[in-house]
DNA sequence: GCATGAACATACCTATGAGTATGCTTTTTG
DNA sequence: CAAAAAGCATACTCATAGGTATGTTCATGC
């Protein structure tokens, strides 16, 4: 039993260092122009490694997705748990999913920009379960920033839009970091708090009802 | 001179359609996955047509970010040159950006989310030339912004984080419009109104400083 | 200590698609 | 109206890369 755990792990780990490697080629190149060749030789390995731990290039693709789905969660679904307002909560699980983003910026980034185009619209329904498995994650992540955005609307601090609606221009502030932000060689520490503060706060005030007093 | 005016309309006709069909294709299945082929079938012709025109796929991406960049400044700068105060010019710019963007959505989306990946790492060199222009029609667009913004700071009814740096969740709060909005076939006019209207209003309650009144 | 399977590497097959060369009409020009 | 050029289509070349088939090595279980 102890010996099969092993082998497990030793299996994710394998994994894990595909997917990894994956995401930092497929976030320079995107997904299409990223050979499985060049993924294999910044392992210093050949395509054979790689074809011995997924059946295709799209299975590491979802793999990244599940990989930056499961991080997220993991990272801002004990915050969303806590009973205590809406206003205090939701900065910080907004900080909470900010900095895993910026410290995980590869695998995040092809998970946010690479979901849509790419094998969707193409032999997409080929892998239909996989991908709506995938979306029914990023649904359940969404829903839970939308439900204390609600909490906080009813509790008279937040504007009464749409909630759905308002987790757009919500996750646009935080997820756009993906787009602009190049993280330098040096430094980059004091730069990602000033980077996730300003950000959040930009967020909170862009919900916040001006009129609602506290 | 009136011939060879008719005759650069055409050229600019014909390549503009080539432009359109391809940042439609480009926008669900990506650069890399979309073939010369696959647009020239759209177009219902071949390769050969668009190869008169266009010396190489790549030139026809350039293209496709200078007619977003066209679009933008010519929608905005107009009202960016108004001398009214930064906190009425600029939910105005705004506005004008946003429902360009979703008018025009399949250029601008390709322009906003194809720029730094595809081309730039692999063979970018090649192309170094394009690139900084292209990156320099962006930055004084965006500059455009990041003045008005200062200037409401300036004026003291925005917040005093670094103007550049506030650019960012702006134009994240309107450019992920690019990564969620989904055009219906039906209806789409008094909803394109209410997505603007909210992210408008999210974006500049983002900046306002609370403290400083009017 | 040997058989078995895991963990890879190597060699190969094949489709796809960018780019080219060339041919064929239809305008434009002299 | 001849010739030159524009505006395409057709036919071909060739490199790339996804996937497979087949070794080879090494650890593990019996």
């Amino acid at each position: 039993m102890a010996k099969q755990k092993i082998n497990q792990e030793r299996e994710s780990d394998a994994k894990n260092e595909i997917v990894r490697t994956a995401a930092e080629i497929f976030m320079n190149y995107g997904y299409a122009a990223t050979s499985i060749d060049a993924i294999a030789e910044k392992m210093g390995a050949t395509k054979g490694r790689i074809y011995h731990y997924y059946r295709s290039k799209a299975q590491i693709f979802f793999d990244i997705q599940r990989t930056a789905m499961t991080q997220l969660m993991q990272a801002v679904e004990p915050i969303a748990q806590e009973k205590v307002p809406a206003e205090e909560k939701l900065p910080r699980m907004a900080w909470a999913h900010l900095s895993l983003m910026l410290r995980e910026l590869p695998v995040q980034k092809v998970a946010v920009q690479g979901l849509e185009k790419n094998l969707f619209e193409a032999e997409g329904f080929r892998h239909a379960k996989t991908l709506s498995e995938i979306n029914a994650l990023r649904d359940d992540y969404e829903q839970m920033f939308a439900e204390v955005i609600d909490a906080g609307a009813r509790e008279g601090v937040f504007v009464k839009d749409s909630p759905r609606l308002l987790t757009k221009p919500f996750f646009g502030t935080m997820n756009w970091v993906t787009v602009w932000y190049r993280p330098r060689r040096i430094q980059s520490d004091e730069d990602i708090d000033t980077i996730c503060s300003t950000l959040v706060d930009f967020a909170m005030r862009g919900l916040r009802d001006p009129k609602g007093g506290t």
